[in-house]
RNA sequence: GGAAGAUUAGCUCAGUUGGGAGAGCGUCUGCCUUACAAGCAGAGGGUCACAGGUUCGAGCCCUGUAUCUUCCA
């Protein structure tokens, strides 16, 4: 029995104080273990442990929670397999922030001493991570949560590096990679974030060697927008049919600063049209440029150390920053009169997705994963029936798009932070060796020093954490492939592609049934929240402010799948008053449900017309959800939910309730308790997933059977509560009492004072319903006197309402103004005669008779009939009032 | 340059198999009615960006245009 006197107000705190911790306990968080109970299985998305949750993490983690709340309630066994992400690069930068704070460099403390610093780090933010976890109220199996870097996973690493070398699609080379200086380490392609910036098109003259001219010039004029690369120019290319520069193909110009003499070479890569059609080939330094020195055996000179200072070959430009050294090229270019001129240009300039800074094209030996072939095995896995269904569907063409055109993936990382790469190398012969450990002469062999790409490592994770490559682990017979992925569409690239190769390639299978996109979190202006803007919210201060409830509610009740969400306080306070609303239509109910142990639903001879009515809007209710639910439509969830409690219950069942609980009938009594214990049960259920702690505490207060709502079932669509009559019947009723209330608020006629009611119909079983209901007709209506029938007698000064297959009237002649009357019937009249006319012209119409689906046109004709009727009435009634002034 | 999304009430947004447009907030009016005044009862407010097309019928499907946003090159 729970307590009856809870306070007027919902307070998150309360209700959320020390809930979770009793959840983890009582062990509700883990699979039921139930054989015969179907599996749920969900992976959550790793965060970083680079720093603390922020409110897109708390979005993507709520429609996770919603959905194993839900799915354990309908009474699958259920997993959500929680964990962290070592995040190599990101991680490694903050930890080294943090010791430049202190003049301390990674160099300073040697990989080993370093490494160890950044676990320190990983604990401190996991442990923040959990707590956070805690307060968004997530329902996850710790005993089965893993991190990236732990042994099992190091492992699946190894055996997937090895075994996929072994099939010649992991390979090392020298390519041109990007580069991050600060990091110093090799990027991914979208590692790598394209940004407008301000530059220039420096014009600078490349002269002749021989004497040749163009043009009357002894020199050619070469357009670049990075003078600091120049010292790696090893030719100028024209395009091979572009008349203007035939002849000058095979001559040779210089190098200006260095004096160095290049060749003129024609490649079809040179767009005649762009600029002067002539680029000078860097091999060293652009990727394109390095693709025409390999057809053209070009030298490739690197001009850059790994910090991107200019090196030896920059000539007396060595050891400068590239920027710096940038603008002491461009001024002895000047003052040697080699520039001819400078055009600003704003073009696109990559810079690291982790540091900022700007990435360099970079000459390197790197690790690659050769990836046509496997982005062809994922697509064509995409026509089998084990294929993985986009929500929304658009993004699967996203996702095909980018594998179509992938490139080979660098996953080597000059980091120290992430898994080192299991090859190592004879130091006397130079030989390779790549395995899951290192060679039994170790002594002989250096291993690579190299990590592996973050990406590489959590594209493993719905298999991983549930034991692979042991295929024999319960958890991977049982839980994989898992069912539901929920993540942002910014992550399809870097995650769930590679997710989705990785997986086809190792166990034949997708990784995931479903992926579900959301969009990502703005601020109140539209903007992306970030950490240079300062726009960022805190999911915690939502919390502390609103519940996490309330926050919830917001998360998902705002949201369109795929689509963007604006953060903005007035809707959480709208969250908040509907919690509140909830907690109060609760505390009316337990408040008067009397000493009942549980409800338990009466018979149906029992049910007076409300409990009908609601039990039917309840059992569409529980249809709509679980329809929605089933394709993730979190927010329409929501508003069915929504819908149903404040509209239906709090604003007509409740205040129904209030007639037969205060009167004198005990049988009536304890039958509306029982439908209405029953009702908010059932409320209280379909609600958890979405608000797990409030819902939790008001089913604990009420009259109920079991541990946790958590475990209860989830309500099931009974086809014995729909009642059509039920809702016809409430519909006239509503509609009688919102025509009297709309006349007392126009009379100003307040609901404290009685008025004579009186309501012509010719329609027998109307007067019955409104006769059989009177009590509702008395509470809500509030009549002196009531007459009802075909002969009532329209008195000559009376307010009026037109309602269907009725017409009502309220006596008011001292309040009522016959001018304004009429003008309102006028209007009323005008706006029927529309319907009528519209309608008409639909039902004349051939063509709509003849093609629309029968039941569209019969209702038409009903709709018709029931506006024809109106406006016969308030027509003649027009004339009434009328007559009446004259 | 290619692609996707957005454009609906003053603001923020729903509207999912095409059948007379909805919510929250805000505005106006009246109510402290013993679950809730962060509430209740009413009211007002929209050429569904624009132009064509398909259809008996279009906010929804097709084509084009404009503006904004994002991704890719």
């Amino acid at each position: 029995m729970g307590t009856k006197d809870l306070p007027t107000k919902y307070d998150p705190r309360a209700v959320e104080n020390g809930r979770y911790q009793k959840w983890l306990d009582a062990g509700l968080f883990k699979p039921s273990g139930d054989k015969k109970a179907k599996p749920y299985s969900i992976v959550l998305p790793p965060p970083n442990v680079t720093g603390k949750l922020h409110l897109g993490h708390a979005w993507d983690t709520a429609l996770q929670d919603m959905l194993v709340r839900y799915k354990r309630m309908e009474g699958y066994d259920t997993l959500w397999v929680p964990g962290m992400d070592h995040a190599g690069i990101a991680t490694q930068a903050k930890v080294e922030a943090r010791l430049r704070e202190q003049g301390i460099s990674r160099y300073d403390l040697g990989r080993e001493k370093f490494v160890e610093q950044v676990w320190d780090w990983k604990d401190e933010y996991a442990a923040t991570i959990h707590k956070q976890w805690a307060k968004l109220g997530l329902s996850m199996d710790y005993s089965r949560e893993r991190f990236t870097l732990d042994e099992g996973l190091s492992k699946a690493v190894r055996k997937v590096f090895v075994d996929l070398y072994n099939k010649g699609l992991i390979y090392r080379g020298e390519y041109i990679i990007n580069w991050d200086p600060q990091a110093r380490t090799a990027l991914s392609d979208i590692e790598v974030i394209h940004k407008d910036d301000k530059g220039a098109f420096y014009h600078v003259k490349y002269p002749f060697t021989d004497g040749t001219t163009y043009e009357g010039k002894d020199y050619i004029e070469i357009a670049t927008t990075r003078p600091e690369t120049m010292f790696g120019d090893v030719a100028v290319a024209v395009h091979p049919s572009d008349e203007r520069y035939k002849e000058l193909v095979g001559k040779h110009i210089k190098v200006p600063l260095v004096d160095r003499e290049i060749p003129i070479i024609a490649d079809e890569y040179v767009d005649p049209e762009f600029g002067t059609g002539m680029v000078k080939i860097t091999p060293a330094h652009d990727p394109n440029d390095f693709l025409v020195g390999n057809r053209h055996n070009l030298k490739r000179i690197n001009t850059m150390n790994e910090d991107a200072t200019l090196n030896e070959n920059a000539g007396k430009y060595n050891g400068m920053d590239r920027f710096d050294a940038r603008k002491a090229i461009v001024q002895d270019l000047q003052d040697g009169g080699w520039m001819l001129k400078i055009d600003p240009i704003v073009h696109s300039v990559g810079h690291s997705e982790r540091t900022g800074v700007q990435v360099e094209a970079r000459l390197s030996t790197q690790w690659f994963v050769k990836m046509k072939p496997l982005a062809e095995q994922a697509l064509d896995h995409q026509k089998t029936d084990d294929k993985v269904t986009f929500w929304p569907s658009r993004f699967e063409d996203t996702y095909e798009q980018w594998m179509n055109n992938v490139h080979d993936w660098v996953i080597s990382r000059q980091l120290w932070w992430g898994h080192r790469i299991p090859a190592w190398y004879n130091k006397q012969t130079g030989e390779t060796y790549v395995g899951m450990e290192a060679p039994k002469d170790e002594e002989n062999w250096t291993q690579d020093p190299d990590v592996l790409d973050t990406w590489f490592s959590s594209g493993l994770w719905p298999m991983t954490t549930m034991g692979w490559p042991d295929t024999d682990n319960p958890d991977f017979k049982r839980y994989f492939p898992t069912d539901d992925l929920v993540t942002g569409y910014d992550i399809i690239f870097f995650w769930v592609s590679r997710m989705m190769f990785e997986s086809v390639e190792f166990t034949g299978k997708r990784p995931f049934k479903n992926v579900l996109m959301h969009g990502l979190m703005r601020d109140n202006q539209g903007r992306k929240m970030s950490k240079s803007l300062g726009n960022g919210i805190d999911p915690m201060d939502v919390i502390d402010k609103y519940g996490v409830d309330a926050m919830r509610w917001f998360l998902a009740n705002g949201s369109t799948p795929g689509q963007d969400v604006r953060y903005d306080t007035t809707k959480l306070d709208a969250a908040w008053n509907f919690i509140n609303k909830i907690w109060n239509a609760s505390r009316y109910v337990i408040m008067n449900l009397g000493d009942m142990e549980k409800p338990v639903l009466p018979d149906k001879a029992n049910w007076n017309l409300a409990d009908r009515w609601i039990l039917s809007r309840l059992n569409q209710t529980v249809a709509d959800v679980h329809r929605l639910f089933d394709k993730f439509e979190f927010g329409e969830v929501g508003r069915a939910l929504y819908n149903f409690i404040w509209n239906d219950l709090c604003d007509w069942y409740i205040e129904m309730t209030k007639e037969v609980l205060n009167g004198d009938d005990e049988a009536a009594k304890k039958n509306t308790q029982n439908v209405l214990g029953y009702v908010l049960d059932q409320t209280l259920r379909l609600m958890h997933p979405l608000m797990p702690f409030v819902t939790e505490e008001l089913w604990q207060d009420m009259p109920h059977e079991g541990e946790s709502i958590m475990v209860a079932d989830y309500p099931v669509v009974h086809d014995d509560f729909d009642d059509a009559k039920a809702e016809t019947d409430m519909g006239r009723l509503i509609e009688l009492i919102t025509a009297v209330r709309n006349i007392r608020g126009e009379a100003n006629a307040p609901m404290s004072s009685a008025v004579e009611l009186l309501i012509k119909t010719n329609n027998p079983e109307l007067k019955t319903l409104f006769e059989t209901n009177r009590d509702f007709v008395d509470r809500f209506c509030h009549p002196s006197d009531l007459q009802i029938g075909p002969d009532v007698v329209a008195p000559k000064l009376a307010m009026s309402a037109i309602i269907s297959d009725a017409e009502v009237y309220i006596p008011l002649a001292e309040l009522i103004n016959l001018d304004d009357e009429i003008a309102r019937l006028e209007k009323e009249v005008a706006n029927l005669q529309n319907e009528v006319t519209r309608s008409e012209k639909k039902l004349g119409n051939e063509r709509f008779v003849a093609n629309a689906p029968e039941a569209v046109v019969a209702e038409e004709r009903s709709k018709q009939a029931d506006w024809q009727q109106k406006l016969t009435a308030a027509t003649s009634r027009l004339a009434e009032v009328k007559a009446s002034r004259n």
